[in-house]
DNA sequence: TTCTGATTCAAACGTACATTTCAAACACCT
DNA sequence: AGGTGTTTGAAATGTACGTTTGAATCAGAA
């Protein structure tokens, strides 16, 4: 079962998990390569440096997960009726799960890696990610202002960014909430069921409606475009 | 304007600041005591160690804040009638709103540290939190259960989660949110703008209705566990 | 085999960190 | 003023980090 890796494939696995399960900054090199049990120049070797070997650990999952966003999202807004909110969100749960097919635990992993590259380092992964696939994610806005068309725009963006922490923060801390919730209600959950309890959470807070009472100036939004 | 502040003061208040931008393992103990003028050597003289500053930080807010949520728990549970969620939710924005008496921009500050404090340190923080001030949580907990009595135990688990997520990652991030808000939207939006944003957003992602989709993965084989 | 480029290895480099040390400076008492 | 306990200061300690180095080892072609 086991085949002889290369030393390559041996550090991104290596350094993947020790990412995900304590953050970029907070792995050393060296936590790595004894794991992968390769030489610690090594890394440098073949990836440059350790924040290249941090774009390579995400860019496994990504180079997968985008252009399969990419062509759901399309097809989505190709069809010319409207789509409802929890539609547009349920074409998350099949490319993320496919995740699992790059590596065991994929998807969690992968999930795991996004909140600790949003939280854990100041602006450059954010900057990557963005610079990468920020088109991807305009077809997602875009799909999600026609599902719910009576959102103004700066709500929408604040909705979407919720999310976003939503599904980051609970993936970072997954494994403990799976612990406590199998310790206390004897519920087995994995990151399948997770996604799924996520969905209609989702739906309800983005579809939400808007507050009334505004202490701030309520000004009419013009600018549109989720850029940058 | 300026009165003099004690060392240990002058400590707190650049520890917080930094702690709250970079996160606590990323901030370290020269960038905290070149920004408060004082002598590195004061920070272990004052507080034992970095770990004990990360807790006196932290500290400052969580023993006005905690009573006081505890009081407006307490004060609700009392009520005899049912609350509905949108109230249970809303005793949370005074008691956060009045921690920019503990300091200017506190409740931000706090949120902020609050977020850090979930993602950056390994449990150590998590558990400091929750032996301190786990039971002012559990009143909370008793009354979303009022407010929302078809919601399953485990479900209300997640959610409550879900929406710790919600709040902590928005804040840890929230700079850069405002700052984009502004940018694309015209919108200036202040802490309490967010707060007042994320209450029905909660709300509603609390109380949607129980999912009935059951996972599309084939139930027979249990391989691949993703405990561990 | 011998040569050659790619990879691995042990060791070292320079830097930054939290923490400690101990003498100097300070504040407050009589 | 002198004495005492508290606070500050500059310097050093030991550890860990990312990265670099140069020799040893390997793989494949001639």
């Amino acid at each position: 079962m086991t085949s002889k890796l290369s030393t390559q494939h041996k550090i991104l696995d290596a350094a993947q998990s020790l990412f995900a399960e304590t953050g970029f900054n907070d792995t050393s090199l060296r936590q790595i390569t004894s794991l992968a049990e390769v030489n610690l120049a090594s890394v440098n070797y073949h990836f440059g440096s350790k924040k290249e070997l941090i774009q390579a650990v995400l860019q496994r999952y990504l180079v997968v997960l985008m252009p399969r966003l990419d062509q759901e999202f399309t097809r989505l807004l190709a069809s010319q009726q409207a789509n409802n909110l929890s539609q547009v969100l349920s074409v998350f749960v099949k490319p993320l799960l496919e995740l699992n097919k790059v590596h065991q635990n994929g998807t969690r992993i992968f999930l795991q890696l996004l909140g600790r590259g949003y939280t854990d380092v100041q602006g450059h992964l954010r900057w990557f990610f963005n610079h990468n696939y920020g088109r991807v994610l305009d077809k997602l806005v875009l799909l999600v202002q026609q599902a719910c068309p009576d959102l103004p725009p700066g709500e929408l963006f604040w909705r979407l960014h919720f999310s976003l922490g939503t599904v980051v923060f609970t993936m970072a801390s997954n494994e403990a909430l799976a612990e406590i919730a199998e310790a206390d209600f004897n519920e087995k959950v994995d990151i399948e069921g997770v996604i799924l309890r996520l969905l209609p959470y989702l739906s309800a807070a983005i579809a939400a409606p808007v507050s009334t009472v505004t202490p701030i100036s309520h000004t009419a939004p013009l600018l549109a475009g989720e850029g940058r």
